[in-house]
DNA sequence: GTCTATAGCTAGATAGAC
DNA sequence: GTCTATCTAGCTATAGAC
């Protein structure tokens, strides 16, 4: 077999960034080819159903990232649910370039991409929603309340992540982190 | 002149429901042409700019929805305070459909059209924070508390769209409307 | 002002050499 | 596994008749 030019990991990770911040139609092939570093029939040659595939491969690796750095982080015992509030969001900060990067969900729900990943983004949005109700109800919210708060939680992220890119002001992620994580530690 | 077969404000309103639906990119020349019940030749002849121009006038035409809908609404000081936020918040309610209908900051500010657009989607959110800013130092806020509340309130709107349409349930947009009027009249 | 027809290009996707 | 070359369909945009 003849050596890979490039990793699996590189090439989802020029994925994600070109599918976030194009969005599904907006991403051509000859640009997710230059941003992976392979020429477009090499990048057939990997997701054999071409872009569909890709960006189902991005969600896919999303998910992931939300399992293991939100939803085990925010569930881990060993630490206090206070500690826990605090590097979930900093994971969030990371994870979103303070602002800069916007979020796989929105780029990938306009017009027909909407119905080729509805079941994966609503899958995504639901894990989002339990890992942070998991850590409501550790804090001692009842059920209801911290389903509320989680859904209310991932409403801010999604609209800060809008308004900071249409005002052009990223400390308005900022605040709104800063927001989310007194609503969890000062009820 | 020969009578002009589908009238301006008929076309824009088409062309509002495609560029929300689709995005810039997302919506082609073939179905803005459907939608609006005009060949493409006649769109261009209305728009001798092409898309770009379709997409500005799309913008214009919000941004004095904002004007007329809410920024007017919200200072008119022949109604009390409490009666303005919730005839603002139901006018809201109708332009996005009950959530149906998604942002046209959201759909506008992805890729290429960001940069295409930037000018006009910071001009019509600040509209939209300014309107919300007013109505708070109505309530008795200072500027500095109406300006963050009003912050607050369009991040939320943009963010229950978006995790609106990503779950699949009005009840969001629903329930995060009432959560902003209460903010403004419940304090 | 609206239309048919089409130019010129880029899109997503494939064939086949190495 | 990667590449060059290429196919076809769709794209934005325009020309010119009525």
């Amino acid at each position: 077999m003849r050596p890979q030019k490039v990793q699996d990991i590189e090439i989802m990770t020029s994925l994600v960034k070109t599918f976030r911040s194009k969005g599904y139609e907006g991403a051509s092939l000859a640009e997710l080819a230059t941003s992976t570093g392979l020429k477009k029939a090499s990048l057939y040659h990997r997701f054999p159903k071409g872009k569909q595939e890709m960006a189902t491969a991005v969600l896919h690796y999303l998910e992931e990232w939300v399992d293991q750095h939100l939803f085990t982080l925010l569930l881990d015992e060993n630490k206090t649910p206070e500690e826990r509030i605090k590097m979930g969001i900093a994971e969030i900060r990371k994870s979103y370039d303070h602002g800069k990067e916007t979020c796989i969900f929105r780029a990938l729900s306009l017009g027909q991409s909407l119905e080729l990943f509805e079941v994966q983004i609503h899958r995504g949005m639901s894990k989002w929603i339990n890992a942070f109700k998991n850590i409501g109800i550790a804090l001692g919210l009842t059920a209801s309340e911290a389903q509320q708060q989680a859904v209310d939680t991932l409403i801010k992220i999604q609209g800060s992540l809008i308004v900071t890119r249409g005002m052009n002001d990223l400390a308005i992620f900022e605040t709104t982190l800063k927001e989310i994580q007194a609503t969890y530690l000062n009820p």
